[in-house]
DNA sequence: CCGTGCCTTTGACGCAGATCAACCAAACGC
DNA sequence: GCGTTTGGTTGATCTGCGTCAAAGGCACGG
């Protein structure tokens, strides 16, 4: 993807303006953060934010995939969150960030320093109630991914994942045909392991039961079809309607 | 404990007036709240919404314990928040309840019928911004318990549990001496295994060998000791601060 | 006083997933 | 062209926790 192509100065063409914190602002609130952003781009691997350094900006992805991670001394870690376009990043109000933030894919995100960005949230009723609602959606999905991490096998937990991100992904693209759909992973083995709780060996195996059974189909490693969406989701454990994402 | 005793009329004397949702308002914002306000109880074990229903007002614990779960078809269930004193209820801007509410000891609530309420949150920016800041704490609660769910083991679970509540309890009692310390579990075996993805059995194990191995002693079933709980934070598998509630 | 129900503990055994290890394929540098 | 690195697959074995089962402690009502 032509980074250039996604980094338009204008907010107005921005492809996450009607998702992001930004979405609810009026062209005149909307000419204020658009005085104080910036982007930045960083390449797949590299990491945004160290658990625990001060953070002077916040900000949202604009294209790519992040991920929040938790490490324990011992090298364990967990993946708390997957940031996709639109997610918000950072915590006004608070200096240290509570976790690592690393591109997985290459990523640019539009920034704003805390300090103005704080004062505008203040004077803004429509960026804070927006980022309420933000932060409420994100809670919801923490909790949702309790249940995958807490009582799920590791075959429910991977097909668990891949609904979501056929989802998500789903909702970016084209919101057409929901039956039959395709999208490439954004994510490594490991990382899929850092995100169930799983180790990367054990995700490898459930995925090719998966692809053996013929619930999802991969062509080379990365991307996966979705022959029948429902039967994936019933893979999740879930039931039917299977959605707090929307 | 007495439940009238901890009903006051008057928010003034509320015990939960400087860390609820009401904690940021001034007395002429607090006297529209008070409004609207009312108490209901619940008995222990009784549920006060279920998944799915909706829920006509939002509120906030004023005694007592309740916690927030999600349900399998089949019966597996997770519980993906716990509610103490001062903790909120329900999400504005949404009908249906995401989770089931069941009281775990005898509650107080202080309740506000919904629309009244996100009413006063539009015109109150002292409540949106006080509900964000809980949102976000609780976004990161749910956030370290993913960790402990996806990658700790049993004994550093049950370690990690005991230190929440005894951290909590603390901060709700005198807030003396940090060392020894001691506290009521008002969590059965089994809905500490439903917090812990584990089964009940696995609790009671752990709960024995931590007895046995002096990391906690116990008085009946339900009261805890803590002889010293930088032992217990290590059990944990936190690194010594440990403190993410503050 | 004893029964009944709830919560808890403890034991024996099995299995899902971790661990250890070998190997493969594609991409990259030189 | 060829070693090296990175990410992925697969196999063999081990183990922590789940499952099944039995029994103990305590509070309740009759």
């Amino acid at each position: 993807m032509n980074i250039a192509s996604t980094t338009s100065p204008n907010c107005a063409d921005c492809p996450i303006r009607h998702r992001a914190v930004c979405a609810r602002c009026e062209t005149d609130e909307l000419a204020l953060l658009e005085a104080i952003k910036y982007y930045r781009t960083y390449e797949a691997g590299q990491s945004i934010v160290w658990a625990g350094d001060s953070m002077d900006f916040v900000g949202s992805v604009v294209s790519g995939v992040a991920s929040l991670t938790q490490t324990m001394e011992d090298g364990r870690t967990q993946m708390v969150g997957l940031l996709l376009p639109s997610d918000f990043v950072g915590r006004p109000g608070r200096d240290g960030a509570a976790y690592t933030v690393t591109a997985t894919t290459d990523v640019v995100m539009c920034c704003f320093r805390k300090t103005p960005f704080e004062r505008l949230m203040h004077d803004t009723p429509h960026i804070a109630h927006r980022l309420l609602e933000m932060t409420l959606d994100e809670l919801d999905a923490a909790r949702e991914w309790m249940l995958v991490l807490g009582r799920k096998t590791a075959r429910e937990k991977i097909a668990s994942l891949l609904s979501i991100i056929a989802r998500r992904s789903a909702a970016l693209d084209d919101k057409g045909n929901t039956a039959r759909l395709e999208f490439d992973l954004p994510l490594t083995r490991e990382a899929m392991a850092d995100y169930l709780g799983l180790t990367l060996e054990t995700v490898s195996r459930q995925i090719s039961v998966l692809k053996r059974e013929g619930v999802i189909e991969l062509q080379g490693k990365r991307r996966v079809l979705v022959p029948d969406m429902d039967t994936l989701i019933r893979e999740a454990g879930d039931d039917a309607d299977g959605g707090f994402l929307g």
